[in-house]
DNA sequence: CCGACTTTGTGCATGCGTTCACAAGCGGTA
DNA sequence: TACCGCTTGTGAACGCATGCACAAAGTCGG
């Protein structure tokens, strides 16, 4: 299950004018660093700065120029040769990409320390993200406001994410309860999920499912912390095979 | 800047008994599917399950069959063909690549409605890692105790790092503040950092970092919502070119 | 003890993403 | 207008990751 793209049917269209079928084409990597780009842009255009080169830009967002260029090659031809691009059409674009031009209300779903959190960010970093609603199954919750929105009972979630137009989910419950608020978002309408819950998510085909997952980022570091830690060890020690290993911490 | 592998001298031993030079094989993708396994393997445990086969444990983690398979032998051979895995055997090799049967102190920065929630996970999800120190600038909330854990001010974090052997440092202050926290961490010997704030930080090549973006994930659900909303509009009105954007909503 | 069945481990092909390198294109200058 | 230098945009090569398909290796029943 989830095989995430479509079908064949590439090659049907013979000629493309318009970014709809070019916007299927960008590599998801690609996405996620086209976003981070429009932060850089974002915040140059608020110092004043109103051309950038693919060079500054690419050090600024961390990343190899080439693949700044190709990057936005994906949305379109929006420089000019010689001089670079200019920030503000560079950053109307993105934006018309990741669909910024659109309001995306969010519902977070699991008001407890991180709900909260993220009810606070108050309509989350860089706006266009205003959180509409807020669920809980805790009844001494709901009423009370968090970052100016009311907590609903997880039980009215149907009716409350239709009326409010939610197109995106956050769930930040307990793991024994996310798949099931996660269910309950689908049968919403909600397509996109952002899921907090460390928890594998089954979701039917049509629905977009994107993980943060604290512990498995934890586990990642302490993976090089390890890697470090060995290779110190054969450096210093020499290659016997054996290393800090020796002192094994049975959990 | 950041070219984060070794230089070459991979051909130079012969022949490697130890999973230590395995451990710098393993590719990224696969580490933090790793650390997915184990978490369905130590439920898996918990309800008393004790062996598992590879179609099993994949579609618990969401994965391909083939692909969890390969996943495994990257870390070494610890099935058993016509039979399957035992669980906790391969729990105990899982922790023992991540670098788990080591504790790795943790210190959160900042502790805002973020840094609260994270502070009060309290040893973070999937235990081993502990939190041991917290930091804000705010004169106000240091000595005040947040899951248990009490405040220090952060023009100490160099001694209290090193005094309490902090191996993960996390940043969860406002954008402006991360850098210079995260420099200050590397200064403390912190060669690991998870970072919370939407900024990309330059730090030397012997610090690893791993981001969490709010922004990013959302802006990313954001291009598939305008994606979807796209291909339907070209599936019923056809292709005219213009589409949903006639209707744009300027920043 | 042997044969049939099951499941792992992995060589190989495929596809995606990154990087290189350079031609095309634009502004500035004489 | 014609040339020069600079930067973009992209074709092509490379490398990594995924998925397939099968041999190897073990268990179970007779």
């Amino acid at each position: 299950m989830a095989s995430q793209r479509g079908e064949g049917e590439t090659t049907t269209t013979p000629a493309e004018p318009a970014d709809r079928e070019r916007a299927r084409a960008i590599p998801e990597a690609a996405v996620a660093r086209l976003a981070v780009y429009l932060r850089v842009l974002s915040g140059m255009a608020d110092q004043g700065v109103t051309a950038v080169s693919s060079e500054e830009l690419s050090q600024a967002a961390g990343v190899n120029a080439a693949k700044l260029r190709k990057d936005l090659s994906y949305i379109g031809s929006y420089g000019t040769r010689g001089v670079g691009y200019d920030v503000e059409v560079l950053v109307s674009h993105i934006e018309r990409i990741l669909g910024l031009t659109r309001n995306h209300s969010v519902a977070v779903v699991g008001i407890g320390n991180l709900g909260h959190a993220l009810a606070n960010y108050g309509g989350f970093p860089g706006r266009g993200f205003p959180v509409t609603a807020l669920f809980d199954v805790d009844e001494d919750l709901v009423g009370i406001p968090v970052g100016g929105i009311p907590v609903s009972h997880i039980d009215d979630i149907t009716a409350v994410c239709l009326e409010r137009e939610v197109s995106i989910g956050v769930i930040a419950t307990p793991p024994p309860a996310a798949q099931s608020v996660c269910d309950r978002l689908v049968s919403a309408g909600v397509q996109c999920i952002l899921n907090f819950a460390p928890v594998v998510l089954q979701v039917p085909d049509n629905v977009e499912v994107r993980k943060v997952d604290l512990a498995v980022e934890m586990q990642i570091l302490s993976f090089h912390v390890a890697r470090r830690a060995d290779e110190a060890a054969s450096v210093s020690v020499g290659n016997n095979g054996l290393g800090v290993d020796g002192m094994v911490i049975r959990p």
